[in-house]
DNA sequence: AATTATTTACTAAAAACTTAGTAGATCAAC
DNA sequence: GTTGATCTACTAAGTTTTTAGTAAATAATT
């Protein structure tokens, strides 16, 4: 999977919330100041040819479709940083995480759930 | 805290690895293809500007120390992560891992016993 | 002391990324 | 059917990042 840009992040952000949209809506949905449409339009070309949204010709314009979901993404950068930063460990993360009171009870109590889930599941 | 680039990340992952190192020393813990001298020079001088890096004069070169340690920006990086992809829930980060097996049963149990322990703290 | 090796500061070209304009096509409204 | 609005393709300027060379300084070697 490629990376990402920042420009592109921000642009895949709106659309994994609209899940498809032409340049136009996805502009709209950009905090002020916009950028100028045709700078979006430029990214999401890109977006295109990187495989991350489908162009669909739709009318007079054409409908930009989520093609890599923003789990999948999630997925991939998350792995990155742990393989990078936390020696491939999740539970180093989350040891990480813990410490200095960084997650709430509820955080934490949901992480045993999940874990418990888990094992379980894998028995 | 600023980001690192890709290339200035590299070159800090050898030099967390080393804790304080000389351009010669970064190199050579290079990968090959090795970059060029000069071009690590480059970089760990924008480290120094950036603040992640001392540069201390030793002998004929000049010593780098590492200045922002791996820990904080690990977290700095895992924070943005949760925050932009996991609706600022690490639990929901966890789920994520949990899911299709991505976590032995060892990382799992590591994880309640972390999130065991860090519940008796705050009580 | 002269030569060679090492290091740095400075510079710069190449590549990647960001931003947006212009021209032309298409469609709607009058 | 001409005018005005919308959209795309193409182009390009500006910025940041990457890579590395050159010249000068310093140290080591013969």
């Amino acid at each position: 999977m490629k990376e990402l840009t920042k420009a592109e992040e921000q642009v895949m952000q709106i659309l994994w919330e609209l899940n498809e949209a032409n340049v136009r809506e996805v502009v709209s949905n950009f905090p002020d100041p916009k950028p100028a449409y045709t700078t979006v339009a430029t990214v999401m070309n890109a977006l295109e040819k990187k495989g991350f949204a489908d162009k669909i010709p739709a009318g007079k314009s054409h409908l930009f479709a989520v093609k890599i979901s923003k789990e999948d993404y999630s997925g991939f950068k998350a792995g990155t940083l742990v393989k990078n930063y936390f020696n491939g460990s999740f539970s180093r993360m989350a040891s990480f995480f813990a410490k200095d009171n960084k997650l709430s009870i509820q955080e934490l109590e949901e992480m045993i759930k999940i874990a418990k889930e888990q094992i379980e599941k894998e028995k």
